[in-house]
Order: C-alpha cells, then sequence, then structure tokens
DNA sequence: CAATACAAGACTATTATAGTACTATTTCAG
DNA sequence: CTGAAATAGTACTATAATAGTCTTGTATTG
C-alpha cells in the first residue's frame, strides 16, 4: 500500500489545474470549485504548496495563486515533498535519528533502505507536471468517499 | 513521507533474521526474542508473511517457521505487498474504482499514476532479502518509540 | 493424552489525518 | 482613508487507520 495523503492527491489535482496555464494568477475559491474540494481544504494545500516553493502567493483583493515555476521543471517528488514531508524509507534514510539506531554504527541495512529510497525518489523525480497536464481537469482519482480510504502506492 | 507500517518494519527484521540459516525451523518465541518485539506482535507478522507464501509454517510442539524460498528470490517488494497490500499509488493504479472515475474513460493522469506506481515497484524489488541480510540482526531501524512515528518512504 | 506451537479472528487503545474555523495581514477600490 | 476581499497562520475537533493484545481453535510430538 504505502499510503498517500489525501492531501496530496488534492495537491496533485491543483497544481495540474494551474498548469494548464501557468502564467495567471487563480483565486482560491476558483481553483476549490475547479478541483472539486471545499474552500477551506483548498486554501489549506494551496498554503503548504506555497510555503514549500511551488506556488507564488499574491495577497489582497485581487490575489491568488501562480505556479512558481514552468510545469516542465515541477515533478511529483516535488508535490509529494511538499505535502508529505521528505522521501525516504526509514528514519534512518532522511531524518536524525534519536534512539539506539546509533549503537550500530556500520549499519549495513541503513544503506539499503537508502538506496530503496533514494530508487523511490528518483521514480517520482521522472514525472513532471507537464506530463500530468490535461486539458479536462477533475476530481478524476478522488474514487473513494469521503470515508477513510487513503491513496495508495 | 509515504509512509510504511511498522509491522512492515518488523516483517523486515524478521525476514533479515530468518534468512541468516534459511533451512532451519525457528520457533515463533525465539524469533520475537531475537528480533526485538513481543511475541503476539511477531505471531501477527509471522502469520500475515505465511499466509502470503513467504515463509512456510510447520505446526506441533517442534512448529517453528521457514522462508519458502531463498533470499535471493525474496525482495522488498514481496515484504511489502505481503504487509502493506498491493504496491500502487492510486485506486486506479491497482485496485478496483468503485466510484465517479471511471466517467472519463480515457483518462490520462491514470496511467501516469500507474507509471508512477510500477517506477516504485521496480525500485523495491530490486533489492532482495539476501542483500539485507547481515549477521548481527537486531532492531536498527525501530529508532522512534513504542509512539506514534511511523517509518517513512 | 497432554503439552507445545501455530492459525485465525476479534477487540481496544492510541495516533495520525482530514477537515474546519478563527484571527491577522495585505492589497486594491472607491 | 476606509472597507472589502483575499491570502497567512494557527488551533481545534472528529474520524479513521494502525498497533498491539487476547482468546479460541487446530495440529503435532512425546
Amino acid at each position: 500500500m504505502i499510503k498517500i495523503g489525501r492531501m496530496t492527491d488534492y495537491g496533485t489535482l491543483i497544481m495540474t489545474y494551474l498548469a494548464r496555464d501557468s502564467e495567471q494568477l487563480h483565486a482560491a475559491h476558483e481553483i476549490a470549485q475547479a478541483v472539486g474540494v471545499s474552500l477551506p481544504t483548498a486554501n489549506k494545500v494551496l498554503k503548504t504548496l506555497a510555503r514549500a516553493g511551488l506556488l507564488e502567493s499574491q495577497r489582497g483583493i485581487k490575489g491568488g495563486y501562480l505556479l512558481s515555476r514552468t510545469p516542465e521543471q515541477i515533478t511529483m517528488a516535488d508535490i509529494i515533498r511538499a505535502l508529505e514531508g521528505p522521501v525516504g524509507l526509514t528514519d534512518c534514510g532522511t531524518a536524525q535519528q534519536p534512539g539506539n539506531c546509533n549503537r550500530q554504527p556500520s549499519c549495513s541495512v541503513k544503506t539499503n533502505w537508502q538506496r530503496i529510497s533514494k530508487a523511490v525518489n528518483d521514480a517520482l523525480a521522472g514525472v513532471t507536471l507537464a506530463e500530468l497536464s490535461v486539458p479536462p481537469v477533475h476530481p478524476v482519482h478522488i474514487t473513494r468517499q469521503p470515508g477513510q480510504p487513503r491513496v495508495q502506492l
């Protein structure tokens, strides 16, 4: 399964929508309606994407959001990292480990975890937003009901 | 983040332990102690792995578990699939989709999800249990406390 | 036949996620 | 200069998934 949060699914949809005309500013309520999520949820995702540097934001009455780079320069790895955190398999892989992991300094399993994480990351970095963009943008993957299911990877 | 459940971490540890001498039968309590998890939890993981066909089980007073294949023939993809389910990004990717996904039959985004899923799966299938096996087997990756953290991918 | 070990499922508590609301700040228009 | 509209940031609540344990059942050996 290796699940991906629903926010990441929304984020992918939103980024795909914005990639259609990446030059123009789009208000949050417009994006929310186009993608098919509630405004508060869209706001949350948009803020996170903007904080990660994937979107530029314009405040004020004529504000909105805009891709900070071209669709060709944004990958799935960027979107996932923005909304889920660093791509890595174990705590050894990416983050700092507090516990008893360091007791075995030369942990050869650790290097394998890191190798797997890198391979996964490379796979995700190989798909650009431009490749995902297609004219009819609508919530196609949200096949699950408002219930619990999350997306699986 | 793309998290992996803790059971999968345990499962990897258990499989690694069993790979050390894959010819011999190991009782659940022995495995639990060696890996450093409680017996009930070890039982749960072992049963799942056995049901998935990765382990052979022998019941009775001299029973135990055994790798069903050689360590070279077992990959991380096998272990993850056994404990987490099919490797796939979205519902479109692997499972049957119930909702409104079919309304757009030629969904080009879907093929990209599937492509990503396949790349991830290939990355995981490229690491065999033999490569993960090293003499000192102990819970090295379980750096998190019994608390909430899950492993990230 | 009794003891031991695996098999299978149910059940409970905990943790993370999703979703929403509230307040502040910025910008434009009149 | 003032008000409206839009983003920014934070906090809070409910729900769902996960982890972990327990209980009962089945098989095998001595």
